[in-house]
RNA sequence: GGAGGGUUAGCUCAGCCGGGAGAGCAACUGCCUUACAAGCAGUAGGUCACAGGUUCGAGCCCUGUACUCUCCACCA
């Protein structure tokens, strides 16, 4: 008697026990030193949120593309992330010391940061955790922060360099600043929604004239405080008198010049657009244009500075009512219009963002994209599916210089130190204590960097760079990344010029990126709607294997899914499904012994068996040609296939007679094969569903302590056997047309019955009478080739045979009249349709070979088929 | 404004190099059959959004149209 499974699938009983063993045993770190090396990295899940059902999809992809390599005999390396500073995990930490009644300021940087990494260990170890039940058979003792000393020490040094070349800049430029966050943000990260606001229409009075305005129209009024100019376009008829000519600000009373920029359209509102350097990208580019004034007006959390007695200290929105208040009252509001218009919000927090100018850090970018453009250009780095390179290409190619310091405390320290004294400004990795210009103290810049910055480096900085370690030659650059869409500018693009740039190589071939996991409505999961599904939650119900089943199968790459509880349901029944299979298995196992190919005795094979590992072995064949090339839903799906309809339904079913005559050589070669098959099988479905295919693999006869390190199956030209695999077809085809037939006359079951089966092949049906019998209800079976007397049967009739069922006292002759009537249609429509193919002179002419004798095939098959039934009606009718 | 998806069974979605439309769920009929009712055996259900074109042959390739989603841009 062999091991056996529990009577119940349960996968908490055996996924965190398996776990923990691969752990201890070591699976996870790199496997066959000097093979082909295959390598990824994890994205840092940010530490903020839980697990949530993108990374889990993240993971599983990755997982299973690790296992499939590790399986296929690669060197691979998974180098797992867990955190990355932010401005959300900032964010985070301020509201817990509020919670406290403590604030930044009070505690300081050097108290801030400690609590930061508190939470960080205590966070990033929680994800840790969490993504181990998903099965992340990652490298964890090569668990990197980007905070850690070693990535700190490869972000320093990409920023010295980047400096050196002139590639990072420092200088006073208007960014996106988030009142709430207090810092600035990168262009990626603004967010722009539509909202409905006003337009308010304004009149600014030239000065010395005769009460003549200037019209203009504005949706922030607030930001009248900061004006210096009015611009119109240098064409327009309208105002040319006025170029040149000054106006006074209302309400301010500042003297403001009319300027001419062709960056003003003609058509739009009135033709002229207030000018407000220090709150507009474009205002600004207009104001350098001019040499115009850059004036202020807002403080860091979005208040009127106190410049301006009337307004100060009020937030933006407050005076901007006030404001149109006072506009009104001096006559210069014209009228107010509804108007909806694109807002830029902060992208972590909601807030609408403020664009301001500032004294920040910049990467000039011109020279750092072009490689980058070219490298997918040129299919030296391929997205999967490749319609995302335009995505990124047209994002690059339209990138302006990147706002990379941020106004933090949780983040990489930008290396750049001040002198108080001699003005001097000193970049470098190490810190610096003293002035080497004037030997006096410096003081380091207070900011830090943009999380992408110090994940940009992920590839090499998590393999050691900028030491030439082992790892670095072995892994970098590594295979392949997998990740959603919505990421691919922020962070793949930046991965993608930082690898080129500082290594001088691309940081991965390939990018499989994948589409979003939105709710069962087709909404996006978001904290705010509440909407999100769990995947822990998932686990916990289903099983990690069939959560993973569920986010893999039915899937292509890039498309988004839709996460519903019958989907799961679907994918645990499936895992149910193996596992019953199995322990049917082992039920009718007498030994021990593991089944190699060369144990099986091929020469000795019946059909069914030869049948079952041909179709196997097609299967091995077709599952290792999706997963190259990233199909992996289709791979699943073909998997499943095989298992569920194949080797359950019918394979199964043919060897039960077998596995109950205990002792006989055709038991013990029925056992054999169904080990070989079963644990093969495992193998092949290990990469997707881990946990099962390894309890199930451990508990079969087997070879090795794991299936996880065992080679994954080969497609052998031996166990290819066409003619058994037809032969078997033409049964299998047979038995489902008498159980067709019994089900549509409502036969019992119980209602066996002698078959006759007739056929010009009685070779493929000699030998197989006892599936009949088991499976098509017959109590006795007889195949010949000559017709014999049909009086008291219907027919069950296929291409290849007829098979007479004595039941005729059972079935009305009517029915059964109507029912071979509307066989005889579909098949005069087969036969019609093969016909006018083949008198279509084209096609012969001009088809594939195969499928004009296909077709002919066909029509031969379809006219015997109507034969047969003619003669059946025929027969029926003269009763 | 620019770009890219999607439109296939009642629902959710697959469909590879162009070669006779598939799955899961739901529905209907019958079954406790020597693993599995989370199951078994069957049945029904489609003008592949629409209109043209290329081809011997189009769900698939081309052009246009409609609806829809997403990303990018951001005209005050």
């Amino acid at each position: 008697m062999a091991k056996q499974l529990e009577k119940k699938y349960d996968p908490s009983e055996f996924e965190e026990r398996l776990y923990a063993e691969w752990n201890e045993k070591g699976y996870f770190r790199p496997g066959r030193p000097g093979a082909k090396p295959f390598s990824i990295v994890m994205p840092p899940p940010n530490i903020t949120g839980q697990l949530h059902m993108g990374h889990a999809l993240d993971n599983t992809l990755q997982d299973l593309l690790v296992r499939y390599k590790r399986m296929c005999g690669f060197n691979t390396l998974w180098v797992p992330g867990t955190d990355h500073a932010s401005i959300a995990t900032e964010a985070k930490i301020v509201e817990k010391m509020r919670e406290e009644g403590l604030t930044k300021e009070q505690i300081g940087r050097e108290g801030f940061l400690e609590r930061a990494w508190d939470w960080n260990r205590q966070y990033g170890g929680r994800i840790t955790e969490q993504l181990k039940k998903l099965g992340s058979s990652c490298d964890w003792s090569r668990q990197r922060f980007t905070m850690d000393e070693g990535c700190s020490e490869a972000v320093r040094e990409v920023f010295v360099r980047l400096y050196r070349k002139g590639l990072i800049y420092r200088g006073n430029r208007i960014i996106n600043w988030c009142p709430h966050c207090l810092t600035s943000i990168s262009d990626a990260e603004v967010e722009y929604e539509e909202q409905a606001g006003h337009f308010w229409h304004l009149r600014y009075p030239v000065k010395d004239s005769d009460g003549e305005f200037i019209y203009l129209a504005t949706t922030r009024p607030e930001t009248l405080l900061g004006d210096t100019a009015v611009a119109v376009n240098p064409k327009d008829e309208r105002y040319r008198h006025l170029v040149g000519k000054t106006l006074i600000l209302p309400l301010v009373g500042r003297e403001i010049p009319v300027v001419a920029d062709e960056y003003v359209e003609m058509d739009f509102g009135t033709g002229a657009v207030k000018i407000t350097p220090a709150h507009d990208p474009n205002d600004f580019e207009v104001g350098l244009r001019h040499g115009l004034e850059v004036i202020n007006v807002l403080t860091p959390d979005a208040r009127v500075t106190d410049d301006y007695p009337a307004y100060a200290g009020m937030d933006r929105y407050e005076a901007r009512k006030a404001i149109v208040r006072d506009l009104e009252a001096g006559g210069y509001l014209v009228r107010v219009e509804n108007y909806s218009h694109n807002v830029g919000t902060c992208y972590r927090c909601g807030t609408t963002i403020e664009p301001r100018v500032s004294l920040q850090w910049f990467v000039r970018m011109e020279s750092l994209a072009k490689p980058a453009i070219q490298a997918v250009k040129d299919g030296d780095i391929r997205f999967i599916p490749e319609r995302f390179s335009k995505n990124y290409l047209h994002w690059m190619e339209n990138l302006r210089d990147w706002c990379i310091s941020r106004q933090l405390w949780w983040g990489h320290r930008i290396p750049a130190f001040y002198c108080d004294d001699c003005g001097e400004l000193t970049v470098t990795a190490e810190p610096q204590a003293v002035c080497p210009k004037c030997g006096k103290p410096m003081r380091q810049d207070p900011d830090t960097l943009d999380t992408w910055f110090s994940s940009a480096l992920w590839p090499f900085s998590t393999l050691g760079w900028p030491n030439r370690t082992e790892d670095l030659e072995t892994f970098y650059p590594t295979s392949t990344l997998v990740t959603g869409y919505d990421i691919i500018t922020f962070w793949v693009s930046r991965m993608i010029f930082s690898g080129l740039e500082h290594t001088g190589k691309k940081p991965f071939s390939d990018v499989l990126v994948h589409g979003l996991v939105r709710d069962a409505q087709g909404r996006k999961m978001s904290k705010s709607l509440g909407n999100g599904i769990d995947p822990l939650e998932l686990i916990r119900t289903y099983g990690c294997d069939a959560l993973r089943f569920a986010l893999v199968s039915g899937n292509s790459p890039g498309n988004d899914m839709r996460a519903s509880e019958e989907k799961f349901e679907a994918a645990r029944n499936f895992a149910n499904k193996i596992w019953n299979a199995a322990r049917f298995v082992l039920m009718n196992l007498d030994g021990e012994e593991p089944v190699s190919f060369a144990d099986l005795p091929l020469a000795d094979l019946p059909d069914e068996d030869k049948w079952i590992l041909s179709r196997y072995n097609r299967t091995v064949g077709e599952v290792r040609e999706n997963l190259d090339r990233y199909e992996l839903g289709v791979a699943l799906g073909k998997l499943y296939d095989f298992i569920w309809d194949v080797f359950c339904d019918w394979y199964i079913e043919l060897v039960k007679a077998r596995l109950s005559e205990k002792g006989t050589e055709s038991n013990r070669t029925a056992q054999k094969v169904l080990i070989y098959v079963l644990s093969n099988t495992m193998a092949l479905l290990h990469p997707f569903m881990p946990f099962i295919t390894e309890e199930i693999w451990r508990t079969l006869p087997h070879e090795g302590d794991s299936v996880m390190v065992s080679d994954y199956p080969v497609c052998r030209a031996e166990l290819d056997f066409p003619r058994e695999e037809a032969s078997m077809r033409k049964v299998i085809d047979a038995i489902r047309a008498v159980r067709n037939l019994r089900s549509e006359m409502n036969v019992s079951r119980s209602r066996r019955a002698h078959l006759h089966i007739v056929t010009s092949e009685p070779s493929a049906f000699l030998g197989k009478e006892k599936f009949f019998e088991r499976l098509a209800f017959a109590s006795g079976v007889e195949v010949g080739s000559e017709t014999v007397n049909a009086d008291g049967s219907v027919r069950a009739i296929t291409d290849d045979c007829e098979v007479l069922i004595p039941l005729a006292d059972m079935i009305d002759r009517e029915e059964e009249l109507a029912r071979l009537r509307k066989e005889l249609t579909s098949a005069e429509g087969e036969l019609s349709r093969a016909q006018s193919k083949l008198a279509n002179a084209d096609f012969v002419a001009k088809a594939p070979q195969k499928l004009v004798d296909g077709e002919r095939a066909k029509a031969e098959n379809a006219s015997a088929k109507l034969e047969k039934l003619r003669a059946a009606i025929a027969h029926l009718e003269n009763l």
